[in-house]
DNA sequence: ATCTATTTATAAGT
DNA sequence: TACTTATAAATAGAT
Protein backbone atom coordinates (compact mmCIF):
# COMPACT_ATOMS: atom_id res chain seq x y z
CA UNK A 1 0.00 0.00 0.00
CA UNK A 2 2.71 2.87 0.94
CA UNK A 3 3.53 4.06 -2.57
CA UNK A 4 5.16 7.03 -2.36
CA UNK A 5 8.36 6.91 0.10
CA UNK A 6 10.54 5.97 -2.63
CA UNK A 7 13.71 7.37 -1.45
CA UNK A 8 15.55 7.98 -4.59
CA UNK A 9 19.08 7.98 -4.53
CA UNK A 10 20.75 10.61 -6.98
CA UNK A 11 23.34 8.01 -8.28
CA UNK A 12 25.42 10.34 -9.51
CA UNK A 13 29.31 10.72 -9.51
CA UNK A 14 30.62 12.08 -6.72
CA UNK A 15 32.71 14.90 -7.96
CA UNK A 16 35.04 15.51 -4.78
CA UNK A 17 37.96 13.94 -5.99
CA UNK A 18 38.59 13.02 -2.13
CA UNK A 19 35.68 11.89 -1.65
CA UNK A 20 35.26 9.52 -4.35
CA UNK A 21 38.10 7.82 -3.46
CA UNK A 22 36.77 7.34 0.51
CA UNK A 23 33.92 6.18 -0.54
CA UNK A 24 35.04 4.08 -3.40
CA UNK A 25 37.66 2.11 -0.69
CA UNK A 26 34.36 1.41 1.26
CA UNK A 27 32.84 0.39 -0.90
CA UNK A 28 35.27 -1.97 -2.33
CA UNK A 29 35.72 -3.42 0.57
CA UNK A 30 32.32 -3.57 1.04
CA UNK A 31 31.93 -5.79 -1.98
CA UNK A 32 34.75 -7.92 -1.11
CA UNK A 33 33.60 -8.71 2.10
CA UNK A 34 29.80 -9.50 0.10
CA UNK A 35 32.00 -11.47 -2.02
CA UNK A 36 33.58 -13.27 0.73
CA UNK A 37 30.33 -14.56 2.13
CA UNK A 38 28.57 -15.45 -0.78
CA UNK A 39 31.16 -17.87 -1.79
CA UNK A 40 31.15 -19.29 1.75
CA UNK A 41 27.53 -19.34 2.35
CA UNK A 42 26.27 -20.68 -1.19
CA UNK A 43 29.88 -22.52 -1.81
CA UNK A 44 30.19 -20.18 -5.04
CA UNK A 45 33.25 -19.22 -6.75
CA UNK A 46 33.33 -15.45 -7.74
CA UNK A 47 35.77 -13.01 -9.09
CA UNK A 48 35.94 -9.44 -9.06
CA UNK A 49 37.63 -6.76 -11.47
CA UNK A 50 37.70 -3.05 -9.84
CA UNK A 51 39.85 -0.30 -11.14
CA UNK A 52 40.19 2.59 -9.05
CA UNK A 53 39.08 6.41 -9.90
CA UNK A 54 42.79 6.98 -11.04
CA UNK A 55 42.60 3.72 -12.89
CA UNK A 56 44.29 1.44 -10.45
CA UNK A 57 43.58 -2.76 -10.79
CA UNK A 58 41.98 -4.35 -8.04
CA UNK A 59 40.94 -7.17 -7.71
CA UNK A 60 39.54 -10.54 -5.82
CA UNK A 61 39.09 -13.94 -6.03
CA UNK A 62 37.82 -17.09 -3.83
CA UNK A 63 39.52 -19.05 -5.25
CA UNK A 64 42.13 -16.64 -6.97
CA UNK A 65 40.93 -14.49 -9.53
CA UNK A 66 43.22 -16.51 -12.74
CA UNK A 67 41.30 -20.14 -11.51
CA UNK A 68 38.07 -18.08 -12.09
CA UNK A 69 38.68 -15.87 -15.11
CA UNK A 70 40.20 -19.42 -17.04
CA UNK A 71 37.33 -21.51 -15.74
CA UNK A 72 34.89 -18.57 -16.71
CA UNK A 73 36.23 -18.34 -19.98
CA UNK A 74 36.58 -22.07 -20.89
CA UNK A 75 40.51 -22.11 -21.26
CA UNK A 76 40.54 -24.80 -18.12
CA UNK A 77 39.54 -27.51 -16.88
CA UNK A 78 37.40 -27.19 -12.96
CA UNK A 79 39.75 -28.98 -11.69
CA UNK A 80 43.41 -28.26 -11.49
CA UNK A 81 44.46 -31.26 -8.47
CA UNK A 82 48.10 -32.10 -9.62
CA UNK A 83 49.84 -28.73 -7.64
CA UNK A 84 52.99 -30.40 -6.25
CA UNK A 85 53.89 -32.03 -10.22
CA UNK A 86 53.49 -28.21 -11.42
CA UNK A 87 54.78 -26.58 -8.74
CA UNK A 88 58.09 -25.97 -10.01
CA UNK A 89 57.41 -25.35 -13.49
CA UNK A 90 55.07 -22.53 -12.64
CA UNK A 91 57.43 -21.45 -9.88
CA UNK A 92 60.41 -21.00 -12.58
CA UNK A 93 58.31 -18.96 -14.69
CA UNK A 94 57.36 -16.67 -12.06
CA UNK A 95 58.29 -12.50 -12.62
CA UNK A 96 58.92 -10.08 -10.82
CA UNK A 97 55.53 -8.26 -11.40
CA UNK A 98 54.35 -11.77 -9.98
CA UNK A 99 55.58 -11.84 -6.94
CA UNK A 100 54.91 -8.34 -6.08
CA UNK A 101 51.45 -8.47 -7.25
CA UNK A 102 51.44 -11.53 -4.26
CA UNK A 103 53.20 -9.72 -1.92
CA UNK A 104 50.33 -7.06 -2.23
CA UNK A 105 48.04 -9.84 -1.43
CA UNK A 106 49.14 -10.46 1.50
CA UNK A 107 49.07 -7.04 3.14
CA UNK A 108 45.47 -7.07 1.99
CA UNK A 109 44.10 -10.63 3.30
CA UNK A 110 46.26 -9.54 6.81
CA UNK A 111 44.54 -6.71 6.33
CA UNK A 112 40.72 -8.25 6.36
CA UNK A 113 42.14 -11.04 8.60
CA UNK A 114 42.84 -8.05 11.48
CA UNK A 115 38.86 -6.99 10.86
CA UNK A 116 37.62 -10.58 10.81
CA UNK A 117 40.09 -11.12 14.19
CA UNK A 118 38.34 -8.12 15.52
CA UNK A 119 35.17 -8.81 15.38
CA UNK A 120 35.59 -12.40 16.76
CA UNK A 121 37.23 -10.74 19.70
CA UNK A 122 34.69 -8.43 20.05
CA UNK A 123 31.78 -10.99 19.91
CA UNK A 124 33.13 -13.39 22.26
CA UNK A 125 34.36 -11.20 24.81
CA UNK A 126 30.67 -9.60 24.81
CA UNK A 127 29.63 -13.11 25.57
CA UNK A 128 31.13 -14.61 28.14
CA UNK A 129 34.82 -13.36 29.80
CA UNK A 130 37.33 -16.20 28.58
CA UNK A 131 39.90 -15.83 26.24
CA UNK A 132 39.17 -17.83 23.15
CA UNK A 133 42.48 -17.40 22.04
CA UNK A 134 43.37 -19.72 25.15
CA UNK A 135 40.68 -22.13 24.62
CA UNK A 136 41.34 -25.73 23.54
CA UNK A 137 40.34 -26.09 20.23
CA UNK A 138 37.77 -28.78 21.33
CA UNK A 139 36.36 -26.15 24.36
CA UNK A 140 35.30 -24.02 20.83
CA UNK A 141 31.63 -23.75 19.72
CA UNK A 142 31.29 -24.75 16.32
CA UNK A 143 30.62 -21.97 14.89
CA UNK A 144 33.92 -20.34 16.64
CA UNK A 145 35.54 -22.89 15.18
CA UNK A 146 34.29 -22.60 12.22
CA UNK A 147 35.81 -18.79 12.29
CA UNK A 148 39.07 -19.13 13.47
CA UNK A 149 40.02 -22.31 10.75
CA UNK A 150 38.35 -19.82 7.86
CA UNK A 151 40.52 -17.14 9.75
CA UNK A 152 43.50 -19.18 9.71
CA UNK A 153 42.74 -21.03 6.59
CA UNK A 154 42.76 -17.20 5.16
CA UNK A 155 45.85 -16.50 5.98
CA UNK A 156 48.04 -19.85 5.25
CA UNK A 157 46.66 -19.82 2.19
CA UNK A 158 47.87 -16.75 1.66
CA UNK A 159 51.59 -17.99 2.36
CA UNK A 160 50.74 -21.22 0.92
CA UNK A 161 48.76 -20.22 -2.25
CA UNK A 162 51.77 -17.96 -3.88
CA UNK A 163 52.71 -21.49 -5.61
CA UNK A 164 48.94 -22.16 -6.43
CA UNK A 165 48.76 -19.36 -8.25
CA UNK A 166 51.66 -19.04 -10.64
CA UNK A 167 49.57 -22.56 -11.92
CA UNK A 168 46.64 -21.02 -12.96
CA UNK A 169 48.14 -18.10 -14.49
CA UNK A 170 46.79 -17.84 -17.97
CA UNK A 171 45.92 -14.64 -19.74
CA UNK A 172 42.25 -15.25 -21.03
CA UNK A 173 40.72 -14.81 -23.93
CA UNK A 174 37.67 -12.00 -24.67
CA UNK A 175 34.37 -13.35 -24.69
CA UNK A 176 32.00 -11.96 -26.77
CA UNK A 177 31.19 -8.04 -26.36
CA UNK A 178 27.69 -6.04 -24.99
CA UNK A 179 26.69 -2.89 -23.80
CA UNK A 180 27.64 -0.34 -21.33
CA UNK A 181 26.18 -2.38 -18.36
CA UNK A 182 26.17 -6.15 -19.10
CA UNK A 183 24.22 -8.77 -17.52
CA UNK A 184 24.92 -12.17 -19.02
CA UNK A 185 23.45 -15.54 -17.05
CA UNK A 186 23.27 -18.86 -18.23
CA UNK A 187 19.81 -19.84 -16.77
CA UNK A 188 20.14 -21.40 -13.60
CA UNK B 1 29.45 2.67 24.74
CA UNK B 2 29.22 -0.59 23.13
CA UNK B 3 27.93 -2.72 25.10
CA UNK B 4 25.94 -5.78 24.46
CA UNK B 5 24.22 -6.79 20.90
CA UNK B 6 27.42 -8.18 18.86
CA UNK B 7 25.44 -10.34 17.09
CA UNK B 8 27.56 -12.74 15.17
CA UNK B 9 27.20 -14.30 12.34
CA UNK B 10 27.84 -17.95 12.03
CA UNK B 11 29.05 -17.74 8.15
CA UNK B 12 28.74 -21.54 7.18
CA UNK B 13 27.77 -22.97 3.95
CA UNK B 14 24.01 -22.88 4.02
CA UNK B 15 23.39 -26.31 3.81
CA UNK B 16 19.22 -26.63 3.02
CA UNK B 17 19.68 -26.55 -1.21
CA UNK B 18 16.82 -24.44 -1.73
CA UNK B 19 17.79 -21.94 0.95
CA UNK B 20 21.63 -21.47 -0.55
CA UNK B 21 20.42 -20.93 -4.08
CA UNK B 22 18.09 -18.35 -2.57
CA UNK B 23 20.61 -16.91 -0.51
CA UNK B 24 22.49 -17.24 -3.32
CA UNK B 25 20.44 -15.15 -5.80
CA UNK B 26 19.65 -12.14 -3.66
CA UNK B 27 23.27 -11.77 -2.76
CA UNK B 28 24.51 -12.05 -6.75
CA UNK B 29 21.99 -9.30 -7.46
CA UNK B 30 23.00 -7.36 -4.21
CA UNK B 31 26.43 -7.28 -5.47
CA UNK B 32 25.25 -6.63 -9.21
CA UNK B 33 23.64 -3.57 -7.30
CA UNK B 34 26.57 -2.70 -5.17
CA UNK B 35 29.11 -3.02 -8.49
CA UNK B 36 26.92 -0.95 -10.19
CA UNK B 37 26.34 2.02 -7.63
CA UNK B 38 30.42 1.75 -7.37
CA UNK B 39 30.68 2.30 -11.00
CA UNK B 40 28.49 5.06 -11.00
CA UNK B 41 29.55 7.07 -7.95
CA UNK B 42 33.30 6.73 -8.05
CA UNK B 43 33.44 6.56 -11.96
CA UNK B 44 35.26 3.08 -11.72
CA UNK B 45 35.46 0.00 -14.13
CA UNK B 46 34.22 -3.20 -12.63
CA UNK B 47 33.76 -6.88 -13.23
CA UNK B 48 32.23 -9.65 -11.52
CA UNK B 49 32.41 -13.41 -12.44
CA UNK B 50 30.43 -15.81 -10.51
CA UNK B 51 29.20 -19.39 -10.42
CA UNK B 52 25.69 -20.64 -9.07
CA UNK B 53 26.11 -23.00 -6.54
CA UNK B 54 25.13 -25.72 -9.25
CA UNK B 55 28.35 -24.45 -11.37
CA UNK B 56 26.70 -21.88 -13.75
CA UNK B 57 28.26 -18.93 -15.00
CA UNK B 58 27.30 -15.31 -14.56
CA UNK B 59 28.78 -12.46 -14.94
CA UNK B 60 28.58 -8.47 -14.72
CA UNK B 61 30.60 -5.74 -16.27
CA UNK B 62 30.29 -2.16 -15.66
CA UNK B 63 31.80 -1.71 -19.04
CA UNK B 64 31.42 -4.79 -20.20
CA UNK B 65 33.12 -7.91 -18.88
CA UNK B 66 35.39 -8.26 -21.75
CA UNK B 67 36.83 -4.76 -21.67
CA UNK B 68 37.60 -5.11 -18.34
CA UNK B 69 39.42 -8.36 -18.23
CA UNK B 70 41.19 -7.17 -21.17
CA UNK B 71 42.71 -4.50 -19.97
CA UNK B 72 43.24 -6.23 -16.45
CA UNK B 73 44.95 -8.85 -17.80
CA UNK B 74 46.82 -6.69 -20.00
CA UNK B 75 45.56 -7.97 -23.60
CA UNK B 76 44.59 -4.90 -25.26
CA UNK B 77 45.40 -1.02 -25.77
CA UNK B 78 43.49 1.08 -22.96
CA UNK B 79 40.88 3.60 -24.81
CA UNK B 80 42.90 6.64 -26.80
CA UNK B 81 41.41 9.41 -24.20
CA UNK B 82 41.72 7.15 -21.79
CA UNK B 83 44.55 8.88 -18.75
CA UNK B 84 45.44 5.79 -17.30
CA UNK B 85 47.10 4.52 -20.76
CA UNK B 86 49.80 4.79 -18.72
CA UNK B 87 49.46 3.15 -15.56
CA UNK B 88 49.78 -0.42 -15.89
CA UNK B 89 53.38 0.13 -17.69
CA UNK B 90 54.35 2.65 -14.82
CA UNK B 91 52.92 0.02 -12.21
CA UNK B 92 55.51 -2.14 -13.76
CA UNK B 93 58.27 -0.26 -13.73
CA UNK B 94 57.53 0.65 -10.25
CA UNK B 95 57.66 -2.91 -9.45
CA UNK B 96 60.95 -3.43 -7.73
CA UNK B 97 60.74 -0.28 -5.98
CA UNK B 98 57.35 -0.93 -4.35
CA UNK B 99 58.15 -4.26 -3.13
CA UNK B 100 60.83 -2.74 -0.85
CA UNK B 101 58.09 -0.65 0.43
CA UNK B 102 55.70 -3.09 0.64
CA UNK B 103 57.48 -5.22 3.09
CA UNK B 104 57.64 -2.41 5.67
CA UNK B 105 54.21 -2.49 4.96
CA UNK B 106 53.55 -6.09 5.89
CA UNK B 107 55.98 -5.74 9.14
CA UNK B 108 54.29 -2.91 10.26
CA UNK B 109 50.68 -4.71 9.70
CA UNK B 110 51.93 -7.29 11.70
CA UNK B 111 52.91 -4.99 14.46
CA UNK B 112 49.25 -3.61 14.24
CA UNK B 113 47.36 -6.73 14.32
CA UNK B 114 49.23 -7.99 17.81
CA UNK B 115 48.89 -4.44 18.80
CA UNK B 116 45.28 -4.46 18.29
CA UNK B 117 45.06 -7.91 19.73
CA UNK B 118 46.62 -6.32 22.95
CA UNK B 119 44.41 -3.58 23.32
CA UNK B 120 41.33 -5.93 22.94
CA UNK B 121 42.65 -8.20 25.60
CA UNK B 122 44.14 -5.91 28.26
CA UNK B 123 40.22 -4.66 28.28
CA UNK B 124 39.99 -7.95 30.15
CA UNK B 125 43.14 -8.82 31.47
CA UNK B 126 41.67 -7.67 35.24
CA UNK B 127 39.49 -10.48 34.91
CA UNK B 128 41.93 -12.80 33.88
CA UNK B 129 45.29 -12.11 33.80
CA UNK B 130 46.99 -15.02 30.82
CA UNK B 131 45.97 -14.00 27.46
CA UNK B 132 48.78 -15.28 24.77
CA UNK B 133 49.55 -11.28 23.44
CA UNK B 134 50.70 -10.75 26.89
CA UNK B 135 52.93 -13.66 27.68
CA UNK B 136 56.27 -14.19 26.48
CA UNK B 137 56.13 -16.70 23.84
CA UNK B 138 58.41 -19.32 25.44
CA UNK B 139 55.80 -19.87 27.86
CA UNK B 140 52.86 -20.96 25.81
CA UNK B 141 51.61 -24.24 25.64
CA UNK B 142 51.48 -25.97 22.44
CA UNK B 143 48.50 -25.05 21.61
CA UNK B 144 48.46 -21.69 22.26
CA UNK B 145 51.81 -21.64 20.23
CA UNK B 146 49.49 -23.14 17.82
CA UNK B 147 47.08 -20.53 17.49
CA UNK B 148 49.23 -18.15 17.89
CA UNK B 149 51.43 -19.56 15.46
CA UNK B 150 49.24 -20.42 12.66
CA UNK B 151 48.84 -17.18 12.16
CA UNK B 152 52.03 -15.21 12.88
CA UNK B 153 54.86 -17.92 11.49
CA UNK B 154 52.87 -18.53 7.86
CA UNK B 155 52.39 -14.09 8.10
CA UNK B 156 56.32 -14.02 8.71
CA UNK B 157 57.39 -16.61 6.46
CA UNK B 158 55.78 -15.23 3.76
CA UNK B 159 57.20 -12.44 4.17
CA UNK B 160 60.89 -13.31 4.58
CA UNK B 161 60.23 -15.49 1.51
CA UNK B 162 58.74 -12.72 -0.35
CA UNK B 163 62.17 -11.33 0.73
CA UNK B 164 64.63 -13.95 -0.51
CA UNK B 165 62.58 -13.74 -3.59
CA UNK B 166 64.10 -10.75 -4.22
CA UNK B 167 67.48 -11.54 -3.15
CA UNK B 168 67.86 -14.90 -5.19
CA UNK B 169 65.12 -16.85 -6.84
CA UNK B 170 65.01 -20.26 -5.08
CA UNK B 171 61.96 -21.86 -5.62
CA UNK B 172 61.22 -23.35 -2.38
CA UNK B 173 59.92 -26.79 -1.38
CA UNK B 174 55.82 -26.73 -1.98
CA UNK B 175 54.01 -27.11 0.28
CA UNK B 176 50.40 -28.98 0.35
CA UNK B 177 47.98 -26.94 -1.85
CA UNK B 178 44.75 -25.36 -0.45
CA UNK B 179 42.06 -23.16 -1.60
CA UNK B 180 40.53 -20.24 -0.40
CA UNK B 181 40.14 -16.38 -1.28
CA UNK B 182 42.60 -13.72 -2.73
CA UNK B 183 42.67 -10.29 -2.60
CA UNK B 184 45.28 -8.41 -5.07
CA UNK B 185 45.61 -4.91 -4.83
CA UNK B 186 48.06 -2.36 -6.36
CA UNK B 187 47.98 -0.26 -3.66
CA UNK B 188 46.15 3.37 -4.48
C1' DA C 1 7.34 -12.35 -5.37
C1' DT C 2 6.36 -9.70 -1.05
C1' DC C 3 6.91 -8.43 3.62
C1' DT C 4 9.47 -7.43 7.76
C1' DA C 5 12.43 -7.73 11.77
C1' DT C 6 17.04 -7.39 12.18
C1' DT C 7 21.70 -6.63 10.75
C1' DT C 8 24.77 -4.15 7.91
C1' DA C 9 26.58 -0.37 4.98
C1' DT C 10 27.80 4.10 4.50
C1' DA C 11 28.25 9.31 4.05
C1' DA C 12 29.24 12.89 6.74
C1' DG C 13 31.15 14.64 10.53
C1' DT C 14 34.86 14.41 14.31
C1' DT D 1 43.41 7.38 9.33
C1' DA D 2 40.18 5.80 12.30
C1' DC D 3 35.82 6.36 14.96
C1' DT D 4 30.88 7.73 15.45
C1' DT D 5 26.40 8.10 14.13
C1' DA D 6 22.11 8.92 11.78
C1' DT D 7 20.06 7.08 7.93
C1' DA D 8 19.52 3.90 4.18
C1' DA D 9 20.06 -0.72 2.40
C1' DA D 10 20.56 -5.77 2.62
C1' DT D 11 18.99 -9.98 3.99
C1' DA D 12 16.95 -14.33 6.16
C1' DG D 13 12.92 -16.14 7.09
C1' DA D 14 8.15 -16.36 6.56
C1' DT D 15 4.33 -16.16 3.44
Amino acid sequence: MAEEDQEQNPLERIDNEGERLISFTKRRNSIYKNASEISILCNTDIGILIFSPSGKPFSFGSPHMEAIANRFFRRDDPAPNDPTANLLEAQRRASIEESNRTHDELAAQLYHLRKEGERLAKARVAIEDECWWESPLEELTPQELEHLTQAMELLKVAALRKEQELLARNPPPPPPPSNNQTTQQHSE
